[in-house]
DNA sequence: TTTTAGACCATTTTT
DNA sequence: TGGTCTAAAA
């Protein structure tokens, strides 16, 4: 049997990884380095030349996007040689776990998983419940506190509150947090993988029998597991030295939720200080680019080392912009990208990433102007959206008779006038009784205190409920959801409404479509009960939440930094490096510099042929217009990997020059007379004259006919320049 | 119950 | 600045 085609296309480090031998090892890749070729080599490596059954393997990632496309590439590679392979997220995983073994964790088989919002609902009806203040208590904090404990695999038992009174609270507020997701079966996102964590420990046959079933663990993005996660990892992998981890230090950037790089340390440590195969052959970015991104990345202490290196050309010098403000800065990028694209590269060949999704809203602005397409990458995903959500909860209500919190969501959406007491009184009655809401809203239909104006509200609410109920027996999945989308009146709701009504109505038609997508799958793998089905696809809507897909194609990128990660871009703008902007203020102020300094290095490594980086002197945050400079980064950069990039434009230079020769009267510098100006309620205009210097200043401008000349404080006027 | 006005606040995001 | 959330008013 002759395997090396395995190994036939990979360079010397890929192979060492791949064919390494049978024990943990850790692999340092680096950006751009085949780290995902590696990775699916190695499993094919194990199954054709170790004869490992794939139902032994077990690979981990963090999203479901590189598990499906880690999925998709072995069997690329193998054909349909890996039957019974375990490839998932970790909170995939930890699901399908929990959904075999639940009662060894003291789960009911049907518990259901809930997210940040309703976590939040939990927490806040707890500090009510509780009496605090919710100023001093604020929901939000509480629940990243317990959440963050979670991640660090603590119970609120624990955590020892030493003498202060409010962490005192606060692990009050967690344990009652968790007794209510005990009584109400469900399980939040960090308690699937702790509840597993949990199960391994304290059902060691169970731990034994998957230690003696995963001969292979393989983790992806190990920088980015947290405390648990790697804890995880460690038990399930016991002794078995079984483990190949595989990350990059220096592009852990996800530190301020919980991930630790610490782990990779550690790992050399828990593993006999193994030696880290290190892949450093970048084969994405010019050299031009690596050496800036080597240069940013080499101000960071206790690195692994590596150093990426390119065998592809110089290339082009990094282009640097100075702007004189933002506005001036996202004309330049969206002129440049226009350029870009004159030239034949395509639009999606582009990519602007920025710190702050706030930074997206000029960019785009100017875009639109300038008639480029474009796509904003993350914002709120499908099934995030208010109107997803309540359908959602109309079919947890339908399928899960108890659920407590798809109940308040429902029960009086559409508005069907049961109000904020009647629901208190439902609440009040399934605390006391221990039963849920739905039989407490039962209970208060027989109850001859009921007014009955209530009574045949809820009752209505009720019928409703149960003649989907009813359906479920009859009706297809799809048929269900439109069932319950027009029955409820959803749809009507929606119409009234004549600023969102639309759109949320196009969510509705789409989620339909979604549900009949997975019907279809469901039932081509034999599920056919609708019942079954819906089930599945609330587990699966909560585990594997997609941003919403834009269907338009070949638009130019917008993101953060951060979801730039994984990514790469023949022409990558850097925007906004200043300080306080990128290194961000918290960052700064936290000290978490280097942590940003990754930040940077990840955005650099996306491009893979030419690179802009752009910052601006006055920069608008908060309304307010103040004076930035440029970045830490920049100067990390050796000068000759950049070239300054000069505007030929006239106006730009002008407004330049004058800016520099009144520092402290920067609205002037901008605006001379015959600069044409935007306003946001007059339109467009020309300036006229000014007086006055500094806040002070004051001028006239030429607006269209029907408004006529306005003199204006321009501190106060928001004018935008057009140049 | 819905609308509106004022208060407040403000990185980064997956599951 | 502007988006979100809460509390008061219609």
């Amino acid at each position: 049997m002759n395997n090396s085609y395995l190994l036939e296309s990979l360079n010397t480090a890929q192979r060492k990884a791949v064919s390494a031998p049978l024990e943990s090892q850790l692999v340092l890749a680096g950006a751009g380095s085949g780290k995902t070729k590696v990775l699916i080599h190695r499993i094919a490596w194990l199954i054709k030349n170790y004869n490992i059954n794939p139902s032994a393997i077990l690979a981990v990632t963090f999203t479901n996007k590189a598990a499906n496309e880690m999925r998709q590439r072995i069997s690329n590679l193998l054909g349909d040689d890996l039957q019974g392979i375990w490839v998932g997220t970790f909170h995939g995983i930890a699901h399908r776990l929990l959904r075999r073994h639940g009662k060894y964790a003291n789960l009911s088989d049907n518990f259901e998983i809930i997210d940040v919002d309703d976590q939040l609902r939990i927490v806040k009806k707890i500090i009510k419940e509780m009496n605090l203040d919710d100023q001093r208590y604020i929901p939000k904090k509480i629940l990243s506190f317990i959440n963050s404990k979670k991640d660090s695999g603590l119970r609120a038992s624990h955590i020892n509150p030493g003498y202060r009174y409010d962490i005192k609270v606060k692990v009050e507020i967690y344990k009652r947090y968790s007794i209510y997701c005990q009584q109400n079966s469900v399980v939040d996102f960090s308690e699937l993988l702790l509840r597993v964590h949990e199960l391994f420990l304290y059902n060691k046959w169970l731990l034994e029998k998957y230690q003696e079933k995963f001969k292979y663990i393989l983790v992806d993005e190990f920088q980015d597991t947290n405390s648990l996660q790697y804890a995880w990892l460690r038990l399930l992998s016991g002794d078995n030295n079984n483990l190949m981890a595989v990350g990059d230090d220096d592009q852990s950037i996800y530190g301020w939720r919980g991930a630790r790089i610490d782990n990779m340390h550690s790992f050399v440590k828990d593993c006999n200080n193994i030696t880290p195969i290190k892949l450093e052959q970048n084969y994405r970015s010019s050299s031009n680019i690596l050496q800036a991104a080597n240069a940013v990345i080499a101000h960071n202490e206790d690195r692994f080392n590596k150093q990426l290196t390119s065998k592809l050309a110089e290339g082009e010098k990094i282009k640097i912009y100075a702007a004189v403000d933002d506005n001036d800065e996202a004309i330049y990028i969206a002129n440049y990208v226009k350029k870009i694209a004159a030239k034949g590269d395509k639009w999606q060949d582009i990519a602007v990433l920025y710190r702050s999704n706030a930074q997206s809203r000029l960019l785009e602005e100017l875009l639109v102007q300038n008639s480029v397409p474009y796509r904003i990458y993350g914002g709120s995903r499908f099934f995030d959206r208010a109107e997803v959500k309540n359908v959602i909860a109309y079919l947890r209500v339908i399928c899960f008779e108890d659920s407590n919190l798809a109940l308040e969501r429902i029960i009086n959406f559409p508005p069907r006038g049961i109000g904020e007491k009647t629901v208190e009184k439902i609440r009040e009655n399934s605390e006391n009784t221990n039963n849920s809401m739905w039989l407490s809203l039962t209970g208060l239909l027989a109850d001859s205190n009921t007014p009955t104006n209530i009574i045949s509200k809820l009752e209505a609410f009720k019928e409703l409920i149960l003649y989907f109920r009813e359906q479920l027996q009859q009706l297809s999945f799809t048929d269900l959801v439109k069932q319950v989308i027009i029955k409820s009146q959803i749809i009507e709701h929606y119409k009234k409404d004549n600023t969102s009504g639309i759109t949320r109505i196009e969510n509705l038609e789409e989620l339909v479509n979604a549900c009949g997508q997975f019907a279809n799958s469901m039932t081509e793998e034999g599920v056919t009960d609708t019942k079954e089905q819906i089930c599945e696809f609330v587990d699966h809507v909560a585990l594997d939440n997609k941003n919403k897909t834009d269907k338009q194609q070949d638009c130019v990128q917008l993101m953060t930094m951060h979801s730039a990660k994984g990514l790469e871009f023949k022409h990558v703008f850097i925007t906004g490096m200043e300080e306080d902007i990128f290194p961000s203020r918290p960052a700064v102020e936290e000290n978490n510099i280097n942590e940003e300094r990754r930040l940077c290095y990840v955005a650099i490594t996306r491009a893979m042929r030419y690179l802009y980086i752009s910052y601006s002197s006055i920069r608008t945050l908060y309304g307010y217009n103040r004076n930035s400079k440029p970045s830490r980064f920049i100067k990390e950069i050796p000068e000759e990997l950049l070239e300054h990039v000069k505007l030929t434009s006239k106006v730009s230079v002008n407004s330049k020059r004058n800016f520099k020769f009144n520092t402290k009267k920067k609205y002037k510098s901008i605006f001379k007379t015959g600069t044409k100006v935007r306003h946001p309620k007059f339109g467009d205009g020309v300036v006229a004259a000014s007086s006055g210097s500094g806040e002070q200043e004051k001028i006239t401008i030429k607006f269209d006919q029907s408004i006529g000349e306005k003199t204006l404080v321009l501190k106060l006027a928001n004018l935008t320049s057009i140049y």
